[in-house]
DNA sequence: TAAGTGTATTAAGTGATATAATACACTTAT
DNA sequence: ATAAGTGTATTATATCACTTAATACACTTA
């Protein structure tokens, strides 16, 4: 995999999507499956942009969005963390999921497929063997 | 519903998406649900301009992907079709939701849930009595 | 005091999106 | 033929999101 290891962190960056959306999900990401524990220090604004050859400001826009989510927390002049809070990380992760599930749910509604019409089609696609993911 | 009904079609148009995409979004749910049939002349892209408030040139951008998704047919001097095959608008179904359910997939994946997670929580989500939707 | 944090501001460039005005080729009806 | 209605193409302009760049400030730690 063509990915970009910045301490904890991986990223795979291109130009499909803006820069600082993709630093957005990818970190979210890595939290979310503990990639990245609780607590830990993030690189710090300048140093990801360096490492990832974008400026500081694309940067800090990721990263103000994360704090948004409730998965990192700012110490002025010390650093970003990663939060503490194993419930903010779940917490998080439902509600995101939430979100993409409506939109995906509206999606298939659209093209006038139902639940059932879904699963069927998951299930001949992921694994005609097996029984789970 | 606040939407602007033109022929057989019917629209919604926000700010929050480019608006050739709305167009586009709308129609391929207009036709793959049937609401508009077969081989209906669709309205000209000078009409749905004006009735939309549009520029011609957005709604002739929308007009041109959908003849490349194969729902539409354009005949130079008289206008453009619904596709008459119905095996076309069948795959492009297939297609599209091929589609919207790898990106779905995808972002479940990215916050480590699996399909079983997923089956779960729609199910309390939709209808906690019926089985179907 | 120095170095490293996050943050804010101002300026500039690029590309996607959208509008506007105009023109051309084709089809149908008169 | 003529006119009206089709899709299509071109050129110009405007706006906005995104990104970079340069610089400065407040705070924390060593």
């Amino acid at each position: 995999m063509s990915g970009q290891q910045v301490g904890q962190l991986r990223f795979r960056i291109d130009f499909s999507q803006p820069l600082y959306e993709q630093i957005l999900e990818q970190v979210r990401s890595s939290i979310a499956k503990g990639e990245i524990a609780l607590g830990d220090k993030m690189p710090s604004v300048r140093e990801l942009a360096q490492e990832l050859r974008m400026n500081p400001n694309t940067v800090m826009r990721a990263y103000q969005e994360l704090e948004r989510d409730g998965l990192t927390e700012k110490r002025r002049g010390q650093g970003t963390y990663v939060t503490s809070s194993a419930e903010k990380v779940s917490r998080f992760r439902t509600e995101l999921a939430s979100q993409y599930i409506e939109t995906f749910m509206t999606q298939m509604e659209s093209l006038g497929l139902t639940w059932d019409d879904i699963e069927r089609y998951v299930r001949d696609k992921t694994a005609p063997g097996k029984g789970g993911d």
